[in-house]
DNA sequence: GCGAACGTTCAGAAATTTCTGAAGACAGGG
DNA sequence: CCCTGTCTTCAGAAATTTCTGAACGTTCGC
């Protein structure tokens, strides 16, 4: 249930089904190490060890999650090394950020349909648009939802 | 408006914007050709002329996107070729099948869960699991709810 | 059945992404 | 101030993905 072996193996498949979703592997795995340590924050020391790789991977891994906002710098006094915590919000913020590509669809959709004229191809952009359109709409509402949910409704 | 080179530009600027969402360059330029396409219907020798390709890319190319349910195979009785079209479902297709990424990240969390005892991880695996629950609970809902409305009001 | 027109497959080439290791930057303690 | 530990950057190596071209099937008209 809880052995050493079998909590690394959940935590590289989730990295590796992470990568199919889209994501870069070593953010991926930097992020699944965050989700399944039993500490509360981790250097960029500790992520090395755990996934095994150099220093200079980890940085960029570092990096990639944190522009995501998903984990965030924690400056602690005494010690010359930086600590990273998985912030709470990190799956609807991912989810969000989903959203932002959506955005970007949304934005060559149109040039398309000012583009073309009137015709076929003009009214599939038009369709795609008013999809993309409304997703672009809905998501916020989604997750508010959700954290409403759970916070109103704390049992399943 | 309708110049010829602004289409295919516009064309390319969607497919290189769905690349960035995580397509596939040839899948995604097949898509917006059908996209932008005045015909209905494409064969693979239209498709490799307009993208100036190989017709081995294009093979590849279509059978992705034909996996992916965004086109379909259509027999033409006194034609050699295969004529393809792109579905009008396409754009909430690609969306619920974007959706069984989403299972696939779950089923991993769950896994996750499994694995690890009580604890910190524990519990941060426990919110991913219902927030991605509740994703894929919710998507048919928006899907049927566009629609709907698509349908209702067919002024935006 | 035969020939021609298409479509598909696949090995290898090309391009792209990802990782590393070394060099350098930066901060804090002494 | 320097020294040490830590992080970042970056050029090149390694791995992976993507594309092509040629060989092989398949189907249709004859």
């Amino acid at each position: 249930m809880t052995g050493e072996t079998e909590r690394r193996e959940a935590a590289e498949h989730l990295a590796l089904t992470l990568v199919g979703a889209g994501m870069q592997r070593m953010g991926a795995r930097a992020l699944a190490a965050f989700l399944f340590a039993e500490k509360d924050t981790l250097t960029a020391g500790d992520l090395a060890e755990e996934l095994g790789v150099s220093a200079g991977s980890v940085s960029g891994a570092i990096k990639m999650v944190a522009q995501m906002g998903l984990i965030e710098r924690i400056h602690v006094a005494g010690s010359r090394r930086e600590h990273f915590r998985m912030r709470d919000n990190a799956w609807t913020t991912l989810y969000s950020r989903q959203h932002s590509v959506v955005d970007d669809v949304l934005r060559a959709v149109e040039k398309g349909v000012d583009a073309v004229g009137p015709g076929r191809a003009h009214d599939r952009l038009e369709y795609m648009r008013d999809f993309y359109t409304f997703l672009l709409n809905e998501a916020p509402m989604l997750v508010e939802r959700f954290e409403r949910q759970r916070r109103g409704e704390p049992r399943s």
